[in-house]
DNA sequence: GCGAGCATACCAACCAGTTGGTATGTCGCG
DNA sequence: CGCGACATACCAACTGGTTGGTATGCTCGC
């Protein structure tokens, strides 16, 4: 919308701040539960500050959106489960970070666009299709993974590389939801065991394979 | 001062009505949008009613888990899936079930419970336990077939029946994440299927099993 | 001195919850 | 049976506080 094209000197910056705020308190309250006041309150800036970088509210809920996307992204492009030669171990190396992450407070491991998504779907068509773009473009960085593990073990007649890696974000996602509702970080954990087991059957189950290791992925904690 | 008689619309359910309302319209906004009055809009009742029946806008959260408890529950009791002999046949036929039932509109297949742990979780632990309760009581429904599926195959060696039954609600609660963030149900039942082949490939995978039929199952609609 | 970045002060709308009341059902007792 | 006492179910109007949003002013770096 705004015609601003060049990224600021971010000195000082209270965008980022009300950003960071947004992210961690909207993962533990949910979007309408935190006001726009407490929002302020928590970056230490006043409204006057929020109202000249973000139009209204909803406004802000889509820029969160995005600079959740942003950071994700580079959080697991920096991430060391790319280290594997083999892709399908490298899914299997994913998966395991991804379970080594949930650890903590709840509001600390969950998805910020899984749980704007969830509340706002309806009410703000803006802010549903950037959590739309945040999960499924995290989704995509799996598939080239994916699609050169299936087609070497030779399985996924019957399903598409971009459904699979969909899968993957559902279970994590709800994994997350159980986890709250248990208020229980272990329910998610379990629940990525389940999916590893899945991949694990999946890719190592049909075809005997050609190679030598490639059912052999990194352990998992035993907790 | 004569106060005209008002059609009697069946005095005493106004609190079965603002329930519904409530099931209805917090699946599709969310529980901190959805106001009182709005509910009792709804509803088709004043504040005064709603605050005769309950004793604050959380309580109604609570007493609206636990509706979507008894009436999910008494939903699935009646449901066919309960009606092949053998267990593991009858897992199957749920994961059936469950992806026959995602269709229309998304607030209409998705999980109340599910929705407002996500946005309650921290605010309001009274509703976040109800709303455990109602997905962990929905899941332990599960546990005698999946058990005595898995002695019968003689797998889960690694798992309990408890976290195979939990999984296949964080599925489904994940899948309907994905659903509302692609507005778009058949998000939905990819996930639904990969945990159908999950199922398949854990219980008919491992052990050549020992009777004659038990790997088939009832088939899923082609969709 | 000029605009970007931010602060102060304010507002109308809306919110959950309260108050005081009315209509109706029911139960005990003479 | 009849009638008073009480409980339940509901209603309309109101309240104090909060909300997203605005109007305006200050203050620095260029």
């Amino acid at each position: 919308m705004s015609r601003q094209t060049r990224t600021r000197p971010a000195r000082g910056d209270a965008r980022t701040r009300l950003l960071e705020a947004a992210r961690d308190m909207i993962r533990a309250q949910g979007f309408a539960a935190t006001s726009v006041e407490a929002l302020c309150a928590a970056a230490g800036v006043t409204k006057g500050a929020f109202f000249h970088h973000f139009e209204s509210k909803e406004a802000l809920g889509v820029a969160a959106a995005e600079f959740w996307s942003e950071t994700t992204s580079a959080f697991f492009t920096e991430a060391p489960y790319h280290a594997p030669e083999d892709p399908l171990e490298r899914v299997f190396a994913y998966v395991a970070f991804r379970k080594a992450i949930i650890e903590g407070d709840t509001s600390q491991f969950t998805c910020l666009a899984g749980t704007m998504a969830q509340e706002l779907h309806r009410s703000s068509p803006a802010i549903r299709e950037a959590c739309a773009r945040s999960i499924f473009g995290h989704a995509a960085t799996l598939e080239p993974d994916l699609e050169a593990a299936m087609t070497a073990q030779g399985v996924g007649a019957d399903f598409t590389a971009a459904s699979l890696a969909a899968h993957t974000q559902a279970v994590l996602q709800g994994a997350f939801v159980l986890a709250k509702a248990a208020d229980d970080p272990e329910r998610a954990r379990e629940c990525v065991d389940h999916l590893t087991r899945y991949l694990k059957l999946l890719f190592a189950g049909d075809r005997p394979a050609n190679g030598g290791d490639s059912s052999c992925h990194q352990a998992e904690p035993a907790r």
